[in-house]
DNA sequence: TTGTACGCGTTATCAC
DNA sequence: GTGATAACGCGTACAA
């Protein structure tokens, strides 16, 4: 990789005059800028971003911090980031952290030390002191850390009453709730939608609540367990998509049929659920659109631009599809 | 940030003995490695990345170069390298491409530029030469780009004939392959392994090999069409996980029944395959362990270590479900 | 065993 | 309009 120093003995000037070309501030002459840009094709010259940043401060680069890329939520949420990103001129770091604080520390030490611009995160665990030390902007995104920092979340509590709802509607007698990790707020959340529709059911329970890990194998237990001490229930709103896909196992191992026996809704709209036999009705959050405002969001306030707002509680959509 | 100067004067030394008690290298007496320990704690001091980049060149940072993260195939694979790499102190950057030549060679720029160390890349569209003008250590995984190039992949031609004799062996007496698509070597080989095992069957036809491109609604379509036009087809091998599973949707919309009227068996073994009803027979891919050896190997290759191998071809594992 | 001084490749400030 | 030059923070000859 040629230097900026070999350019500017190639082209004849000094460093500065380069440099002023490079970055298109200050005065130049066309006749030099012009054998600056010759030397610069010649030589095939890049500017080196380490170099710059150490300069600056500054490494446009973003870290990413999810629980588990492997998570169907997740891919989607990267991908909308880093197209965001990487069109505005950022790169973006993959932090994978199991919500494990130790993890998490550990990442938030390397990307100080990367001179990160700005970072989005995706986590429980982390505390807004830690965030605080960052000294760079932050996003978080899907759950909330703190009221100061700039987040974006789905309206989970209507999500879950929307869910409820359209299962009433479409005829369910017996309406039960397979509720996310109790230290998840968005968990709770949709269990509270769900329980503003029910609670005056009079045939509601509080054992309709059932609790899973936002993953497919409890799921499958659990559902099997309510509708075996329940064998009419009729419906099932679970927390998030995979836990309907158990659900839907867990029916069918019974040897029920969805939807038929029991109508199944899901929450999330990943990609998944339209993959699934049947395909899953579900509430849809705009994943896509969330990362991408996480990213201008982030870099909007890493530039320093007018901000509008910084707190985006968007708005949920119901899929109709073949499990309801 | 506190730097090794303030360190220094905290400590009552000068910063090449802050220098070498970081890096522990050089003589230092342990009176003042301790005084400059101490220092450290006090001043919260982390080295800075950047800074140590510009001097040695390198950054503890890798590519990570996919299609579209996405598709369900790479969120294991990344999660795979992150977690190597991050256990050797590296750091990943993520990379879309949609094999898109130019957001490629874009990218390959952006990472020159910040001193990468190494590229774990996944590519059909990427050449040789554009790999080597990187100048530093390129791995390439599912897909190979040259042969002086290290590489993972796994034996496909031997997955497609697994695949296809199992189908027979279950009983089915019309086979017909959903293949991937065209340009990509893999879907090529696992065709060939498919043709090896029914090219003497008397039943067999070429029409009975189908182009999808590794996504559901191709495959939809192209499987209604096959059994509406042969409807004594009783097994599908579908290049894919996504398009088997896209397969069974349209079995079903016939009418038909998996794996009673039609078996399906895919290729990948991706979480997915799992979530399907029914579950997913398929080829697996050792998804996981691939990422882990790609990394590992480029790490490797990064720090001069010794080098056993450069080319892996790994083994597929049939694993049978309900599909089947 | 420790310190001085230079270089890594840029940018920005100040003369000219 | 242009050119020296001092940072940015670190690692390492080399000298002491």
């Amino acid at each position: 990789m040629a230097t900026i120093k070999e350019v500017a003995k190639e082209a004849g000037v000094s460093v500065a005059t380069v440099s002023r070309v490079i970055n298109n501030n200050g005065y130049v002459n066309d006749e030099t800028r012009k054998r600056v840009e010759k030397a610069i094709q010649s030589l095939n010259y890049q500017p080196n971003d380490v170099a710059r940043s150490l300069f600056k401060k500054q490494s446009q680069t973003i870290g990413l911090m999810v629980p588990d890329i492997m998570n169907p939520f997740f891919p989607e949420l990267a991908r909308a980031v880093e197209d965001t990103a990487s069109k505005l001129g950022y790169t973006v770091i993959l932090c994978n952290t199991d919500e494990d604080i130790e993890k998490e520390q550990m990442y938030l030490n390397t990307l100080l030390r990367k001179y990160i611009d700005g970072l989005i995160v995706v986590s429980n665990t982390l505390t807004a002191k830690q965030i605080k030390r960052l000294n760079v902007p932050v996003v978080t995104v899907d759950r909330e850390i703190s009221k100061d920092i700039p987040t974006i979340i789905v309206q989970n509590t209507a999500g879950g009453r929307m869910a409820t709802r359209y299962l009433k509607e479409i005829g369910c007698e017996r309406i039960a709730h397979l509720k996310g990790p109790d230290h998840i707020r968005n968990a709770n959340e949709r269990c509270c939608g769900y329980k503003e529709e029910v609670h005056n059911e009079p045939w509601f329970k509080e054992d309709y609540i059932i609790e899973g890990h936002y993953e497919m194998e409890s799921a499958i237990k659990a559902t099997y367990q309510l509708l075996t001490r329940y064998p009419d229930i009729d419906g099932i709103f679970a927390g998030n998509d995979i836990m309907a896909i158990g659900a839907i196992k867990a029916v069918h191992q019974l040897g029920k049929k969805v939807p038929d026996d029991v109508a199944v809704i899901g929450f999330d709209g990943i990609a998944l659920a339209k993959a699934a036999t049947p395909e899953l009705t579900t509430i849809a959050q705009p994943i896509y659109e969330m990362g991408r405002m996480a990213a201008n969001l982030l870099i909007d306030l890493i530039e320093k631009k007018k901000i509008e707002k910084t707190f985006y509680n968007l708005e949920v959509e119901l899929v109709k599809r073949q499990s309801t």
